[in-house]
This record gives C-alpha cells, structure tokens and sequence, in this order.
DNA sequence: CTGGGGATGGGGCCC
DNA sequence: GGGGCCCCATCCCCA
C-alpha cells in the first residue's frame, strides 16, 4: 500500500533503513510529476466535489448500531493481530472485477459503481439495518442488535452506497471515498478513495522505491511491503504454525499451509 | 506447491 | 472536522 508519498529526493543516495522510515514524514511532494498528479482536474477536483454523500439523509440514517461482527478468530497462534486470522476472509475473493484497471468512470460514483467492491473484508453483508425484508430477517436483525447492545446507545450514520455504518460522520465519510473514487490517475485513469493511495499508485508509474531493505538492498515502493520483505530475512518468522511450529512471513502462507496439509487434521478451517 | 513481491483497500490515530 | 499517515490485511501474479 502506498503511504508512498515519504518520498524522498534523497532515497536514491540513502537507503532508508526501515528502523528510520517514520522519520520520513517531510513530504515533498512536489517530488511527483504534477503531470501526473493532475493539479486542476483530478487532485483538485477530487477533493471538493468527491463526496456525493447526501448528508441530508443522516438523521433518516440514525439507527441503533447493529455491529459488524468480528470475524471468529481461527488462528491457532499467537499473533499480533489475532482478530482479523479469519481465513474466511477469501469469502468474497471473486468478484474482483472492479478491482483494477476500472476505467476512471467519470460519472459520479453515485451511480453505485461500487467499485471498490471485490475484498470486502469488512463484512457489509452483516449489516441489513436498511433493507429487512423477512420476518426470518427481521429476527436476526433482533438478534444482532441485541448482541450489539453495547453500541446501540451509540449513532449509528449509514452508507447509502453500501450497507456499512459508523458511529461518526468522519468516518462515514471517510468510507463513503471507497464509493466515489475521487482520487484519479491521470495516467491510467484508476481512481481511488484516497490522495495517498494515488500517489502511492502513481509510484508505479514513475518506478519509485523509496523504502530499502537494509540488509539486501532491495527497495520497494510500499512500506508495507517492505514491512513484509522484512519477515523474510527473519529467522523466525511472524506467523507461525500451531501444529507444526513452522513459521511464515506472511498470514496467507501460514492460510495456505494450514489449508493444505500439515494442520489438516487438526485445524480443518 | 510454496514463497515472495506488487498493488490496493480500509479503519484508526494524530495533527 | 478533515486530511495525512500508519498499520494491518488481502489478493494477484510470478519465480
């Protein structure tokens, strides 16, 4: 993920040791090709007219919180983010269309492109607070809200596009960016919800790396990823294997190596 | 098949 | 309250 726009001028004489990357909060970004980053009618213009929220519809939207449920954690380690193991969250690993390549769309994202739709990880489909057409539906809708009693003394502002709410307007709106895409690659024509993920997109564009590994000099245009290069010149690795102790740079090997094979007979999940 | 890199998304925190 | 940034997570693709 691109939280690229660290970019500095100085990274190609100095290899950032990833220790030091928070020190790399000078942005300069008249480092990017403006060309690219379009000033007037993309950046710009994103960043006024993105939000396609009508705000009139929120006290119509006040409703009791009906959480989303925390996926069940299967993780049969001891990880640092053990909420989010949930190996189910492939669920929705199909619909990937509208995951790249989207032609800018230059409608408005009101028009329910939702094309931001394919890893949904947070389980919109939880969350009916809208459209309750079953009494069957009715009844979990009772249920989840009375599960969720301890947010329901909280507002809850719901997405129009999607089924997904908040407990604050920032935050909606914030979320309501994954809708429209104001964000726009005048390159490519990609769109995204966020200025730094385009500047991070525009990174592979303009080819580059900012974040070097300190011990093989390779560089990567992501943090994140850097982050993830990391785990590989670990000895012991984040992720590790209940059963068999083996560990992995990375949860989706450890989600592959459990599904096939050696913790089969134990962590059939 | 496994490991790893590339790219991208979202929520949360801080300023 | 909004924007910037971070961390986490995930999918795709390739070696």
């Amino acid at each position: 993920m691109p939280r690229s726009f660290l970019v500095k001028k100085y990274f190609a004489k100095q290899k950032p040791n990833y220790s030091e990357l928070e020190c790399y909060n000078e942005l300069s970004l008249e480092r990017y090709p403006l060309a690219e980053l379009a000033p007037g009618d993309n950046m710009a213009t994103c960043f006024t007219a993105s939000l396609v929220w009508d705000l009139s519809v929120l006290p119509a939207l006040y409703l009791p919180a009906s959480s989303l449920e925390p996926s069940p954690a299967v993780g049969p380690l001891d990880l640092s983010s053990p909420s989010s193991l949930s190996s189910s969250a492939s669920s929705s690993g199909e619909e990937d269309e509208g995951r790249t390549s989207d032609p800018p769309s230059p409608e408005p994202a009101h028009t329910h492109k939702h094309t931001y739709g394919p890893r949904q990880r947070m389980k919109c489909t939880g969350v009916k607070s809208l459209a309750v057409s079953s009494p069957r539906e009715e009844e979990v809708e009772e249920e989840r809200e009375a599960a969720a009693s301890p947010l329901a003394t909280r507002p809850a502002f719901l997405c129009k596009h999607c089924p997904k709410e908040y407990t604050s307007l920032g935050a909606l709106k914030m979320h309501i960016r994954s809708h429209t895409l104001p964000c726009v690659c005048t390159t490519c024509g990609k769109a995204f919800s966020r200025p730094w993920l385009l500047r991070g997109h525009i990174r592979t564009h303009t080819g580059e790396r900012p974040f070097s590994c300190p011990h093989c000099n390779r560089a990567f245009a992501d943090r994140s990823n850097l982050r993830a290069h990391l785990q590989t010149h670990a000895e012991v690795k984040k992720y590790q294997c209940g059963v068999c102790s083996r560990t992995f740079s990375r949860m989706s090997l450890l989600q592959k190596h459990s599904s096939s094979g050696c913790c089969s007979s134990s962590a059939t999940g």
